[in-house]
Order: C-alpha cells, then structure tokens, then sequence
DNA sequence: GTCTATAACGAGATAGAC
DNA sequence: GTCTATCTCGTTATAGAC
C-alpha cells in the first residue's frame, strides 16, 4: 500500500495493453511474445512468469475486452435513450477502435478462427453471443417504443448488425478510410431498422 | 503435346489450389510452405521452384482468385436477369465460399493487412475496388428498371453489400452455422434494396 | 518479478546433385 | 522439375541465478 498515486501501471496490465494491439493491428499469429517484450523493455521470460503461454495470454485478451464491451454496453442500456441513439452509440464503439486503426479483436480472432485454441474459441463466440442478445434486446425496445420497425425478427436482425458492422470495418481498415466505415454504416442501419416516420 | 486426356493437373496449379485453401481456412499466416508440400507429397525446394517466396505465392493467390471472380461477375451481369437476381447471385457467390467453410481470400487478407508485403496490399484492394464497381453497376441498373429502391448513393449502398456478406462471412464460420449466414443476408439486402411492390 | 542462457522446433530460403 | 542438405532466423518455452 502506497501513499503516492499509482503512476505506473501494473505489468501484467501493460503486456495485455501491447499485445492486445498488437492483435488488434497485425491479427494473433501475427505478433510474438518477443514483439511485446521488445515494446516493453523486458524479456520474453518475463512474460511468461505473468502469462504461461500465448494461449493463456489470448484468453486474458478476450476475457478483458469481452469485459469492458459488456460494461460499456450495459452503461449505453441504462442511459435513458432512445433504441435508435443505443444502437448508434455502439455504433460508435466500433468507429473508436477503428479510428485506432484496429480491427474489432473478436473479428480479427474469427477470422483466424481454426488457427485459436480451444478455449479461446469459445471466448470469441461468447463476446458474439453477448453482443448479439443485447442488440437484439435494444431492437425489442425500439420495437416497442415504435422508434422504428424492423423487417424480419430482431434476433436476425442483431446478427445482421454485428455482421454488417464487422465486415465494414474490415473491409474499411485496408483504405485507412473511417468516413467508408461511416458511410456503410449509416446505410446498413438506415436499411435495417427503418426510422417511423412520425412527423 | 499428348494424346490421352490431361488427368492431372499442373503443379503450379496443385500448388496454388492447396495454398487457397489453407490461405481462406486458416489465414495468410497461418500456413507454411511446408504444409502445402507435405499435403503434394513434394519438397518446400520444389515450391520455391514454383513460387520464388511466399510473397509471389501469395500475389499469385489473389490474382487467380480476382480472376476468377471477375469472370463469374462477368458472366453474371451478361445474363438477362434482373437486378435483385444479379444481387441474390453474387451473394450466393460467398454463400459457396463458407459452405466449403472457407473464409473469402480478401476478406481473410483485410484482416491480415497490416501484415502483408505491398504487392499482396495493392491486389486486395484491387479486388474489393472490382467488387464495389460492378455492385455499384448493377445497382444503377435496379434503381432504372425500377425493381428497387435503394436510401443512398448506389456506390454507398455497394459498399454496403460488400461489408454486410463479408461481415456476415467473418462472424458465421466460427459458428459453423451456413443458415447463420443466410439469413444476415436476407435481412441485409432486404434492408439495403427495398423492393418495389409492383402489384 | 525479472534476468541470462538455452533448448527445441518450425519458418522461409538457397546451393547444388540428379 | 524435384530432390537432399543446409542455413539462418524467429518462435514458444523452460531452468535456474539474482
């Protein structure tokens, strides 16, 4: 227990920030333990005393940003907004990580999907399957406050979001593009859940 | 020149069919030389015979890949059929790529960009600049027949498509789910190019 | 908690024989 | 056109000192 302010962070902390860019940027068979060591002037050992492996790193990788997604998106459903402004808002998260120049790690790690060890397969499809029930939570919610229709049922509907959304940024990150991003965006979202034209 | 029927196949084509696979099922990355050459029963020297490195390899890769699907874009828009058919067509297209789960070349390849030498960089975004061109195109000819309308720009609304199947692609494989894929597309064209209810 | 040192393996690549 | 043999380097991982 100290008295000053903690300004420097706790290592483990510090190897999940870099790796986790890392995997983000260059995908998860695409950085070594080496990269992230070199970043962080310290030893591949050192690394290994805080993660045992790289398969225990990525878990930790997904298990924190699956964390922080679900506490942003639990923040976004108590605020007192519309569903439409929800659904813009995590819009939104995924235009931050882009601006960033990275690549949502769930979709960079779906990608390399038959390549990940077990376990982290079944973190990536737990972060879809969260994203996917609080979507199509928020469309219920927009279903019933008559803030738009939809076209089919809201679980396909959410699935088309998390999809639509995935893929623009995939497609927009070899541009180095985010107004593509935006645009395919605005487009998917105006296509699937049509405004009520109330006024 | 021979007489009897040419029942095999090129190497380098042998080569090139290995390496397209294992690129669009576990990533640019994640395969060596030394799996295609095992799976041809041949040497990694006989691949570098072939393919100089795995650079040119991958160059090749994209290019026959861009070919081909050019030419099925092709033989697509020739056929008198109308707009949403051409549309339903194309995404049919990448219905087949995950039905033999597969990943789309390019779309494996966005997410391995940053890690990718120029040349490969330059060719990915060659395909998806195609790819948008002849969506857009056939966009314009839907929106003149008049067998739908769409909320945009016919190059926003293309984009769109593009991200929306590769998106959907991205997310359906790890859940091995083909249906998964279907009906995001569904939903997602249905969004993007309302139909005109003619009748 | 971090280091040095090293093991054990796989990757991409080349030289030169056949 | 394919092989054997070899090289160099990067990668994950461990042992043991500090």
């Amino acid at each position: 227990m100290t008295n000053h302010r903690q300004r420097d962070v706790d290592t483990a902390t510090q190897i999940l920030d870099v790796a986790e860019r890392l995997a983000q940027s260059r995908g998860f068979n695409g950085f070594s333990y080496a990269d992230v060591a070199a970043e962080l002037h310290l030893t591949k050992a050192a690394l290994h005393y805080h993660f045992a492996g790289k398969a225990e790193l990525g878990e930790a990788l997904i298990s924190r940003y699956s964390d922080r997604f679900a506490a942003a998106l639990e923040a976004l459903d108590t605020s007192a907004i519309s569903a439409p402004a929800k659904i813009e808002g995590y819009a939104n998260m995924y235009l931050d990580v882009l601006r960033d120049k990275r690549m949502c790690l769930c979709g960079m790690l779906a990608a390399e999907y038959q390549t990940l060890p077990q376990r982290m397969r079944d973190a990536v499809i737990h972060f879809f399957d969260a994203n996917e029930a609080w979507l199509q939570h928020v469309v219920d919610q927009g279903q019933q406050e008559g803030t738009f229709r939809i076209v089919g049922s809201s679980k396909e509907t959410a699935r088309a979001i998390v999809g639509g959304l995935e893929g623009a940024m995939l497609v927009a990150r070899p541009y180095g593009d985010v107004t593509r991003f935006q645009a395919a965006t605005t487009h998917l979202l105006a296509g699937l859940i049509a405004p009520t034209d109330s006024q």
